[in-house]
DNA sequence: ACAGGGGGAAAGACCGGTCTGTCTTCCCCC
DNA sequence: GGGGGAAGACAGACCGGTCTTTCCCCCTGT
């Protein structure tokens, strides 16, 4: 099971496409019994919460609204007073998930567990490996969405900037380590990175490995 | 443009799903106007051709059977006498991206550029290149088709069959080139691959030059 | 050679289901 | 008593798939 923790209300990001409801959440806790709770945003709690669920494992064309506000015990006309259209909501997702499996799963896990900057890059990778082994890996969101919408579309675009705060994680990580070209070497990493996602949706579970194999030649290349 | 040329009437391929309909086609010619000509296999010609076509560029899911039989001038009735169903055509659509896209335009291509097989090998990024900067760049299908459908769906099955035979070509020049663990190289070899794919749909019009390079590494790596 | 018949194809109505999105009704709780 | 939420009907479009009607081409029988 996938987190499913206390997310924090938006709090309005100063990059990217931020399509969060206009809800000023004072105490975040999401219930997620569909018991019939009280107070107004709950709601929008537990939306976020099915969708970033349903999203994330199946993609977000095969999940549509209705099944959307069954799972989350919400009329449909509380949805769409919190969400102007589907894909507003599958903006917040974005953004939701920007937060929780980018910078919390990954990025603050990698950092973590390497001490030296490149021994966190390299640990982003062993994050990756502990990812594709769990049962309900259901690859990155980003690609998915970008794939599924094309780059023309406003959530393709979403996901390629999303895509790019990676890459800039990336890129800190390598400036930190002192290596050369680092926009360079987050480009390349990259690939790396998104080319074992597609291979471990194959079903080779020693992606991360191979592509770790390869990202320490490419630190060894942009050593000065 | 793409190629919209002459393609053989299937012929039956030992391995992965044919779900060709069984029809015998005596000489392969495709009329591309909506010239109502006569004959019976032309329909089934020019289904394939735009399916080829509208599938290859905006994935299986955005392009409905109404659409398909509309811009092949052909009637719903023809259509389902041909394919029982809208996924046996995308599954014959893969089929034919293998052989036209991954053979004849990846392979074969390559395999024409270098002299050596490990000449052979880096110019599949070279193709790439070149690939990635056509106006009309539309991805792999086989990894579109996988992340619409999931791993678990026949299609998304079949596109891994066909990915696995991608992978196949380039463990068939690795051994050529007699690099050691040659099914190992091609795994990794295919991570630099969808990688760069992904980049280039984000825009990274950089992106085969950078896995090249890092092919590069792949390749001195595996030397005996 | 010509009439007749059969079958494939075009056109499109139709079916049940799903999609996003709107609107109404009722009710509960402050 | 008023506002928000639950429930759900509804609209309009589209989905994959079936079936009917009409037509025309070609094959066959005499």
């Amino acid at each position: 099971m996938y987190p499913e923790e206390e997310f924090p209300p938006a709090s309005a990001t100063d990059h990217a496409p931020s399509a969060m409801p206009s809800v000023v959440t004072p105490s975040p806790m999401v219930a997620e019994a569909p018991a019939p709770e009280t107070s107004a945003v709950k709601s929008v709690a537990r939306i976020m919460s099915v969708a970033y669920e349903l999203f994330s494992r199946r993609g977000v064309r095969d999940v549509g609204v209705n099944e959307l506000i069954e799972r989350s015990g919400v009329a449909k006309a509380t949805f769409y007073r919190h969400f102007p259209s589907k894909d507003s909501l599958v903006l917040a997702f974005l953004e939701q998930r920007d937060k929780q499996w980018t910078v919390d799963a990954i990025v603050s896990e990698a950092r973590r567990r390497g001490e030296t900057p490149t021994e966190q890059l390299l640990a982003i990778f062993d994050v990756f490996g502990d990812w594709f082994l769990r049962e309900d890996f259901e690859a990155c969101s980003f690609i998915n969405v970008l794939l599924e919408m094309g780059p023309a579309h406003p959530l393709g675009q979403a996901s390629i900037d999303y895509l790019a705060r990676i890459r800039g994680h990336v890129q800190a990580l390598a400036e930190e380590a002192g290596l050369r070209r680092p926009e360079e070497f987050a480009r390349s990493w990259h690939i790396l990175m998104k080319g074992s996602i597609i291979s471990a949706t194959e079903g080779d579970m020693h992606a991360a490995k191979r592509a770790q194999q390869m990202a320490g030649w490419l630190i060894e290349h942009h050593r000065n």
